[in-house]
RNA sequence: GCGAAAGUGGCGGAACUGGCAGACGCAUUGGACUUAGGAUCCAACGCCUUCGGGCAUGGGGGUUCAAAUCCCCCCUUUCGCACCA
């Protein structure tokens, strides 16, 4: 009997340095196999991974590996999201490049992550940081300017003033800033702008074919932030002419309620204002006003506590269908960059009208009534707003409001005095920034041409590595003549330099293609490596880019498709989404200043990377968080551990088997064979299910936990025979392949030392058979009444009477129905049998 | 307020199509082996019990022979959005 102790960093390091030499993940698109995308989002090269990426990773590698085992061509790459203000503040601190500090981050997570034995296409590395991996950007940014879908705008911009730059909406979380949570300010700034919105409906309408593949939340956090709305124009004469303006006109949901508009509301901010309120008596209270909102904090203004305040404004619209003249107010309510940046006030349709018009006296008018009731506005508590019969609306009255919102629209339209129209909550996509360690903009401003692009045969506008970093966090790059002074591209004559660099997460919203054909010099993709690896077929990150990355990749992959880079039909990058849960400790976050962080590298080397992998898995299903568990991840070492002595205790009457090669005839020598070949096959089942169709590892873990326990309670009978060692061999492999997507050391390991010559990563995922899984008897459950009172055991073949029969022979049944009238008895063949009495 | 998800032993979690609730693991307890064990093995382990049984899947109703699972109402927690007109 072998005692050898399981080592797993010896047999760790082994497997892992011949991985490095042979590189058997690398894969190519010229391939018959049916091909699978399983990609995980690439990670910041922060300096070291954590528990999250670990689990990340670590779930993206079982399917990778699960896949390939099932017969697929599968592409698993790796890469770097490596521009970004961690390089430039880690500058700052320690004086060190940022491209010195993100290459030596980038070296030791990628020997971290080859600790762990992932399996990656390494070939296909990428660091969006490279001028070969940035270049391609500049032209997809020329392209869009070409195409009109990029554009500079003057407008107030979201300010962090801590990372010197501004940020996308999508990158202010409730007022702050996403990287390091200070106040965003509003600066007045020209910046370069991405379309987005030109995509709006696209993005939202696609959202259905992503149904089913993602979760359901992602898709409604999507759905919301784009935030389309249906309505209508309405343009509301001016009762006097400002400066040649004659209307205002508002967007409405609700045009069906327009003959109940009372006032009008308008944001503080509107340009308007300053007009309408010229020779007002009480102007000065007005500008006070808009002063005061104007001042006020961005998230005490957006609190759903702040009291609704407005002032009128001296001026008054004409109602477009009735010509009354209606009361322009300013309202703090009203968003200055929504709609048309003014209101129209239904009190009695909109509750936020309603609570103004009784703040301020204003009249209140029915105009929808519930089809069975009278609403009386002296006595109204609360809008109504649920679906009814339109009143007090002239021609439309007694009509159904809902179709009242087209007829009145129809009729403001033949009039031109409206347009039914749509909303969008989603804003254009800011993509400049004030820092230096990203991408540059490949556009020069010209003294007498102006704005003027790149020219493409001149890209990469490579981003000068020799520059110094300057304390204040600002960006070097307008101070570096030798980046920020050239020739135009046009005319040859002075020009600046646009010094401001892209947002990252454009880098990011490419990045999926790009390991397609990562190599390439010649051209962003080979089309024909495009065609066949795209879309992905499994991505898996964290739900907190539900937003950012995932709609910016979206929008990027129907932009690249209408280039011409993408495949036409390609409609979504990612078919399928798994967001994983965060990993937990004492119930909370992991954080230094908690000083609850659990380093991987310290749980590698006291337990080895397949422990670690194992419980990453085991310890929940992988879209909820879980809690790390010290006492958990022995449990994991425990079972390897268990597994590896199973093995060895064994190894001189192991023959080398694959997985489920034992016959029926091999079973047939003993009770125990017959049960442990059953036990193995089930379990084949389970696991296959479980790690490849729900993405259930954990259970699929423990089913081969249960295998394992057969195995010590039969092998002693089993080691008895030639035919019995069969079946505990085949279980034996079996165990291995099946945990070899989890624990790739320890299979291959194993593997070897069974007998086998090939590596098990490339053997084929096992088959299961039905006819090995059959019983000769079976337990049935016996009820009285649906009350479990004992059980049966019983032929499996046995027919509905034979079962009643059995059932009402039962001892416990026949107590338990003593001195009752049996009324039904319910048979369900296979499951159980309830009787019926009373 | 709107949207999404979740509530099951001391804990993480199983139960996939309604069919023996608590698989698997952790913790705990008892025992074995040991010079010793924080190793390993065996066993017990939802709650109550007069040992017949009774009660248990957030709460309350309902459908059914049978409900963690289906339907209705309510409560709690987490996440996202939020004066979006």
């Amino acid at each position: 009997m072998n005692q050898e102790r399981y080592n797993p960093q010896a047999i760790e390091e082994k497997w892992q340095s011949r991985w490095q030499t042979e590189q058997p993940f690398a894969c190519t698109h010229e391939s018959q196999k049916p091909k699978y995308y399983v990609l995980e989002m690439f990670p910041y090269p922060s300096g070291n991974i954590h528990m999250g990426h670990v689990r990340n990773y670590s779930i993206g590698d079982v399917v990778a590996r699960l896949k390939r085992m099932q017969g697929f061509n599968v592409l698993h790459p790796m890469g770097w999201d490596a521009f970004g203000l961690p390089a430039e503040n880690a500058a700052i601190k320690h004086g060190v490049h940022p491209a010195q500090w993100t290459y030596a981050n980038i070296a030791n997570m990628r020997a971290q992550l080859q600790r762990l034995g992932y399996s990656y296409d390494w070939p296909r590395e990428l660091a969006t940081c490279r001028p070969e991996y940035y270049r391609w950007e500049q032209l997809f940014f020329l392209r869009l300017l070409e195409k009109g879908l990029v554009y500079r705008k003057k407008a107030p911009q979201n300010w962090c003033p801590s990372c010197h730059t501004v940020l996308a909406n999508e990158q202010v979380v409730e007022g702050l800033c996403w990287r390091c949570d200070s106040r965003v300010e509003q600066k007045e700034l020209t910046q370069w702008f991405l379309k987005i919105t030109a995509y709006g409906d696209e993005l939202l309408d696609d959202l259905a074919r992503l149904e089913g593949g993602w979760p359901e939340r992602v898709i409604a956090m999507q759905r919301n932030w784009i935030g389309k709305s249906t309505g209508a124009e309405v343009v509301f004469g001016l009762e006097q002419d400002y400066d040649g303006v004659q209307s205002l006109a508002v967007f409405t949901t609700r045009p069906d309620t327009l003959y109940g508009v009372t006032f009008m509301t308008i944001a503080p901010e509107h340009p308007l204002v300053e007009k309408l309120i010229a020779g007002y008596e009480k102007a000065d209270a007005v500008r006070a006003f808009v002063e005061r909102i104007r001042n006020m904090d961005r998230l005490d203004r957006q609190s759903d506590t702040l009291e609704k305040e407005g002032i009128f404004t001296g001026a008054y619209a004409l109602h477009p269908l009735t010509g009354e003249r209606i009361p322009l107010w300013l309202g703090n309510f009203v968003l200055a960059d929504y709609g048309t940046g003014a209101v129209m006030g239904v009190p009695s349709g909109d509750q936020r009208d309603f609570e103004f018009a009784r703040k301020y006296g204003l009249p209140i008018r029915v105009v929808v009534r519930p089809a069975d009731a009278d609403l009386d506005p002296a006595t109204m508590e609360a809008a109504y707003t649920a679906p009814g019969v339109m009143v007090n609306s002239g021609p439309f009255d007694g009509m159904d409001n809902e179709a009242g919102k087209k007829a009145i629209t129809d009729l403001l339209a033949s009039q031109g005095k409206g347009r039914a129209t749509t909303q969008f909550r989603l804003r254009d996509w800011n993509i400049s920034r004030q820092r230096y360690w990203g991408a540059p903009i490949p556009v020069v401003y010209c003294e007498s041409c102006g704005v003027v692009p790149e020219k493409e045969e001149n890209l990469p506008v490579t981003l000068p590595l020799d520059i110094k970093v300057r304390d204040d966090g600002r960006s070097p790059l307008p101070e570096t003549p030798s980046f920020a002074q050239c020739a135009c591209p046009r005319c040859g004559g002075p020009a600046r330099r646009e010094t401001d660099t892209m947002d990252t997460f454009v880098e990011s919203s490419w990045y999926f293609a790009r390991y397609t054909d990562a190599r390439n010099e010649k051209e962003p993709f080979d089309p024909a490596a495009l065609a066949y690896w795209l879309p992905v077929d499994q991505y898996i990150g964290g739900v907190e880019h539900a937003i950012l990355h995932l709609l910016y990749s979206r929008f990027f992959t129907k932009v690249l498709r209408d280039f011409g880079y993408f495949p036409q039909h390609l409609a979504e990058p990612f078919t399928n989404l798994l967001t994983q849960g965060m990993v937990l400790k004492d119930g909370g976050k992991m954080s230094k200043s908690k000083g609850n962080v659990v380093d991987p590298g310290e749980m590698i080397a006291r337990y080895g990377a397949d422990t670690v992998r194992l419980f990453c898995l085991f310890a929940a299903p992988p879209e909820r968080d879980f809690d790390w568990s010290d006492s958990g991840i022995e449990g994991s070492s425990r079972f390897l551990n268990r597994v590896w002595r199973l093995f060895c205790e064994a190894e001189d009457q192991l023959l080398p088997l694959a997985a489920c090669q034992s016959t029926a005839e091999d079973a047939a020598d003993s009770p125990e064979a017959r049960e442990l070949r059953r036990k193995e096959h089930l379990t084949v089942k389970k696991a296959g299910e479980d790690m490849g169709d729900r993405f259930q590892f954990n259970t699929a873990i423990a089913a081969v936990m249960e295998l394992v326990n057969a195995m010590y309670l039969g092998r002693d009978a089993l080691a008895r025979s030639e035919k019995g060692r069969r079946v505990f061999s085949s279980a034996m492999a079996t165990v291995l392949t099946l945990l070899s997507p989890i624990t790739p050391h320890l299979g291959e390991e194993l593997w070897q030392r069974l007998g086998h010559n090939g590596p098990l990563a490339a053997q084929s995922w096992p088959q299961w058979d039905a006819a090995a899984t059959v019983q000769d008897s079976i337990t049935v459950a016996l009820q009285v009444n649906g009350k479990l009172r004992g059980t049966l055991s019983i032929a499996a073949d046995a027919d509905k009477a034979a079962l009643e029969a059995a059932a009402l022979a039962d001892a416990a049944v026949q107590r338990h129905t003593d001195g009752l009238t049996i009324r039904k008895v319910v048979v369900v063949p296979g499951k159980l049998v309830n009787i019926v009495a009373n």
